[in-house]
RNA sequence: GCGCUCGUAGUGAAGUUGGCCUAUCACGCCUCCCUGUCACGGAGGAGAUCGCCGGUUCGAAUCCGGUCGGGCGCGCCA
């Protein structure tokens, strides 16, 4: 294979030798030409002189990004001569023939690393030109050494690698789903599978104890800078004969930690991963999926101002709410408009206002410092731990609603403050998520995850469950995996038994048929001797851009879809004839 | 569906409290010069109905309304 020498190699010195790729850019001094070579390993000078005529005519005329291949000789630079600046920069190829293997016209994006770069809808759009930077170069092979890493583990742990189908079934709960028609079947639809679920528990009932797969999911949902549109990539994975979380978590925490020292060069903030309860999550952090880089936890303040005579706060704890603070490190230092930046975004969470103490000088500056005693104040300082230079932030209201408020100023907090240490990793284990939860919309109690999982307590414990309270009282062992402040793992101990599965609808008023018509061939499976069984799905493309310091998702994928689920290169979705339709039974029906 | 925000030569930006904008700069592009550059250099040149439609005004890139498109967030994401 020709390629681009990548180091000043010794032995290629004096040798006669062919090298091939895009012209990264070329110096024309009238009598002399050098042209910068570039392919996947580097770039390498190409010297052209004057005698040779032939090459010399063509080089006159390249361009930037023309496909060249050109043989010459290796040849040491002279001293003076040696670029340091670049790997190859101690040589360079006297050329001898030249060949413009094809042209290039200008390149509507920049395709330097240096310097300006393109709008991310350009890059999208010519993505295969946005490929060939350098940093983008490095982020596809980066995610194929990574790809082997997860297999590497999974192979060592006796996991075996079993592909399921994409074309499947349409699942009624969860995300919506990508409906694919078939010509053969009429009215019918298969769905892209959203994750391989059933597929991987029917799986365990098959006699395949440990299966893994890099999976395709598909999901119609709108995206984020963390979410992909359309499809992305689990390490999806299930273990049978485990009726503990633990299990699983054990299994694969060495797994993580891995990617996140050897491969991603990052500090773990703690080499034991801590499991937190959900509700001890929320209650601490305002999330379920908090970053753990740095404190600033939520301080419940209900019982320290409960005897207060500050309207605001005694309203919402005389109507069962709660006051709650978060002290941040050198707040005092936020300006009036800074703070009612903060102020916008906790009363887009829900917030009435934002209340807050500066300590400066010894003294707390606050708007509503006037309406708390002494002692109030003391006590806030003292639960808080706030000291001169800080300033505390108050949440007052229902308590998940303060939660919420509360937990994303800690993040705003903390960006704002640079405290999220891009070279650290912080993992943990959310653990015991509600079995069910109550949907304000629809006004009531729903799965909160997916039906698949165990309550705790089993079938005893659903039938124990009679009122609404007690039935959002009820914990599955479910269990997310959470970095730097993103979900990348989401898991349970599933369901084996099909009374649980019956009862977990019947509780929210499906009849016995509606669960057999949806999942039918789980509840047969079950009555065969299913293995109890646990298992969990990595997001692999969001654990990627977490180790590589990416931002947004897209930027470590191939060929994104954009912000608003269109592939603006290769022009889907898009319209389909009339024969197409006609042969699926399909008619287009104007909205 | 909603909120915030952005849209100016091929690319990236400036201008946005209305007039000095006949729209500025850098990169790129075209022509010419140049034998040691390396993001070469020098001289000259072309290229923009300021996303689109409408309005206010003597006058709009700039203000207002609408619309389309991008980004971020909310809803949604078992």
């Amino acid at each position: 294979m020709q390629r681009i020498l990548s180091t000043n190699t010794p032995e290629y010195i004096d040798q006669t030798i062919s090298v091939s790729g895009w012209v990264n850019s070329r110096r024309d001094h009238g009598g002399l030409i050098f042209i910068d070579l570039r392919d996947h390993t580097g770039i390498v000078q190409l010297v052209i002189n004057p005698e040779q005529r032939e090459a010399f005519g063509l080089a006159e005329h390249v361009r930037d990004e023309y496909v060249l291949r050109a043989n010459g000789t290796v040849k040491s630079r002279e001293e003076g001569l040696k670029n340091p600046n670049i790997a190859t920069g101690g040589i360079e190829i006297v050329v001898d023939t030249l060949e413009v293997l094809n042209k290039s016209e200008p390149l509507p994006v920049a395709t330097r690393d240096e310097g300006q770069q393109s709008g991310e809808e350009l890059r999208l759009k010519y993505r295969y030109l946005d490929l060939r930077r350098p940093s983008m170069q490095n982020t596809l092979r980066r995610r194929s050494e990574y790809y082997k890493v997860l297999r590497q583990y999974m192979d060592e742990h006796e996991f075996t690698e079993v592909t399921t189908p994409i074309l499947a079934n349409s699942s009624p709960e969860g995300a919506r789903d990508f409906l694919v028609p078939s010509r053969v079947h009429p009215g019918k639809f298969y769905a892209l599978p959203q994750a391989p679920q059933q597929f991987k528990q029917l799986l365990m009932v098959g006699g395949v104890p440990r299966y893994y797969q890099i999976a395709t999911c598909f999901r119609d949902e709108d995206p984020r800078a963390d979410r992909l549109y359309g499809d992305f990539y689990q390490l999806d994975l299930e273990m049978a004969f485990v009726d503990d979380g633990e299990v699983v978590r054990s299994e694969m925490e060495p797994l993580i930690k891995n990617l996140a020292t050897d491969f991603g060069g990052k500090t773990l903030v703690s080499e034991t991963i801590p499991r937190i309860p959900y509700q001890e999550a929320m209650d601490r952090y305002g999330s379920d999926k908090p970053d753990l880089r740095f404190g600033m936890e939520l301080i419940d303040l209900s019982d320290d101002l409960g005897g207060t005579e500050f309207g605001v706060f005694k309203g919402t704890l005389e109507s069962g709410g709660v006051v709650k603070a978060i002290c941040v490190p050198g707040g005092a230092s936020l300006s009036r408009k800074q703070i009612d930046g903060f102020t916008e975004i906790a009363k887009q969470e829900g917030a009435g206002g934002l209340a807050y103490i500066k300590y400066e000088n010894g003294e707390s500056v606050s708007p509503i410092a006037k309406f708390l005693t002494a002692d109030e104040l003391t006590a806030i300082q003292l639960q808080t731990g706030a000291t001169d230079g800080d300033a505390v932030f108050f949440g007052t209201d229902k308590r998940a609603v303060v939660n919420k408020v509360l937990g994303r100023l800690r993040s705003e907090f903390a960006d704002h403050f640079e405290l999220k240490d891009p070279n650290k990793v912080a993992l943990a284990w959310i653990v015991d998520f509600p079995f069910y939860e109550y949907d304000e919309t629809a006004r009531k109690v729903d799965f909160g995850h997916n039906p698949f999982s165990m309550p705790r307590g089993g079938v005893e414990a659903l039938r124990a469950a009679e009122t609404d309270e007690q039935k959002l009282a009820l914990v599955a062992d479910q269990y997310d995996m959470v970095m730097n402040g993103y979900e990348i793992c989401s898991g349970a101990v599933r369901n084996h038994n099909p009374e649980v599965m019956y009862e977990a609808f019947g509780l929210l008023g499906y009849a016995r048929e509606y669960v057999e018509e949806k999942f039918g061939a789980m509840l047969t499976a079950f009555k065969f001797g299913a293995p109890p069984h646990a298992g969990c799905a990595f997001g692999i493309d969001r654990i990627f851009m977490v180790l590589t310091g990416e931002h947004n998702i897209r930027e470590v994928v191939a060929f994104p879809k954009n912000g608003s689920g269109v592939d603006v290169m290769m022009q889907s979705p898009s319209s389909i004839d009339g024969a197409q339709l006609g042969e699926l039974s399909l008619k287009i029906v104007e909205s």
